[in-house]
Parts: structure tokens; C-alpha cells; sequence
DNA sequence: TTAACACACTTGTTTTAAGCAAGTGACAAT
DNA sequence: ATTGTCACTTGCTTAAAACAAGTGTGTTAA
């Protein structure tokens, strides 16, 4: 079996690697509803940007693929999960707090972080198991 | 004149408002070029990602509009600009290097950012004039 | 003086992804 | 048997990304 190209990222920096990853407008606010214990389909649906359905959906399969959260069963008839963030998801946190900072610094519009979001803490958000 | 919908933006939440202006697969790509001093058109079409020649366009102008660059004429025939960031831009610098770090600490693939890079300041990345 | 080159884009077309509305499947409750 | 809930999926339309090629304004070399 021939190596399918060396990597699908578009170079070795790894700014331009993450955000091959997670460079898209959807993928970090599924990311902060899990910081703020959402951990269900509807509850990521009820976020008030309006993520569509279907969109959803893919962005849940990606992000377990890539390994930033995963799934849990929380019943078995019928069959549905429940999702939480790795340890690699949740260390993004630092990354949202920067860039919540950022915004609120310099776009007038929009809110404040609260303060709850600034003071959390990665190991914080790993589901306690 | 009647107010033309409360806001571009999907939510208040700084997070998705950041990601209304910058969440795409390039912008930040064209932010980090700006922190290695690259100045020109061409510079950023010469980065091993390979943006392609209209999205930097629109990139450039998109930028300039939302305040993170000003463009400056370094010639006058033909008209020609170079970018800079403004202080709204550099000061995206610490997003980027927890961007970085993140993703050398969790993606196994993608090199490490440079020492220059992870030590560089905000300030320091703004047009010396 | 004309032909080649450089730079910074623009334009036109194709391909991919986003967004919207509606539907499906597995069950529980009434 | 009918309605309801939850977590999706499917089909379709619209918008954006990607690719290839061309344009405008000049400079330099033949």
C-alpha cells in the first residue's frame, strides 16, 4: 500500500497544522460549549449562534477523529451519547481565553468573557470519571 | 436610514464574534507571515502553504477592513502597497503562539514553532516609524 | 522601439462546503 | 394507535474556495 501523499496538513507549521484542524467557524464554539459542561446534541443545538443540524454533525465526527473529544454512551435504548473533551480538547482553553480577550479588547460590539471562563482551568474540564 | 439588523455577528460571545472576523483556514496564516516581517503580495503567496492568488486578495482587503492591517504605498508608479499590522493585528500574537504550542504539543506530525516566534512581543511587531 | 519581465492583482469557471428545510428511526408516554 | 422526544440524515440551494488564465502599469535589456 502506497503512502496516501505525505500528510494532508498544508505545511509543517504548526499554526497552519491547527488550523487545519480547527480553523473553521463552528469547530471552537462546539469546543466552548463543552468548556461550559454541554455535553449533548441538543444542548450544542440550543447555543445561540444556531449551528445547523447537519453541520453539527459532521463537526462531532471530526473532532473525535482528530481525538479532541470523545463519546460516551449514556443510553442504550435507544443508542446515544454524550460528549466531553479530551485532554487534547481541553487544552485548548488557553487558546479560547486569548482570543475571547482579544475580541472583547477590540471589537467594540461584542461582550465580556465572564469571569468563569477566564479563571477555568483545563484539567477542570475533563469529565471526572 | 433604518438599522440594518442588530449586528453582523451570530452571537454576542467574544469567542464566535472572533471567529466572524478571523475563523478561516488563512487569515491567521497572512497575520503570522506579518510577524516575520513579510510585508508584500508576493511574500505571502510565496508561504509553503500556498494561498491562492484571489482569497489573499480578498483576505488582504477583509483584514484591512476589520482593522487588524493597514496598507502603506511604497511606490507610486505603478501604485503599490505594503501591509503592516495594526495593533489590533499584533496583538493577536499571543493567540497564535498558544495556537502553536498547542498544536506541537498535540499533533504529532507538525514541527515546533521557532524560538524567535514564541518569544516575540506585540509591540515589537508594529511598523517602526 | 519593441520585446521580455516583474509585480500585484482581477476575472471566469469549476469544485467543495455551508446553510436550510424536511424527513427518518428508535424508543417512551398518553 | 397517536403523539412526542432526541439525535441525527438526506436532498437541495446558495455561497465560498480553489484553480487557471488574463490584465494593467510600469522597468530593464536588446
Amino acid at each position: 500500500m502506497i503512502d496516501k501523499n505525505t500528510s494532508n496538513y498544508r505545511s509543517a507549521c504548526p499554526l497552519s497544522t491547527a488550523l487545519d484542524v480547527i480553523g473553521d467557524k463552528w469547530s471552537l464554539l462546539v469546543v466552548r460549549d463543552m468548556c461550559m459542561k454541554k455535553t449533548r446534541y441538543g444542548d450544542f443545538l440550543a447555543s445561540p449562534e444556531g449551528i445547523p443540524t447537519n453541520i453539527l454533525a459532521t463537526r462531532l465526527r471530526r473532532l473525535e477523529e482528530v481525538g479532541i473529544i470523545e463519546k460516551k454512551p449514556y443510553q442504550t435504548k435507544p443508542l446515544r451519547y454524550e460528549y466531553f473533551l479530551t485532554s487534547k480538547g481541553a487544552s485548548l482553553l488557553p487558546v479560547l481565553q486569548q482570543l475571547a480577550v482579544w475580541a472583547h479588547s477590540y471589537i467594540p460590539e461584542c461582550g465580556a468573557p465572564p469571569g468563569w471562563f477566564l479563571n477555568a482551568k483545563p484539567e477542570n474540564l475533563l469529565k471526572d470519571r
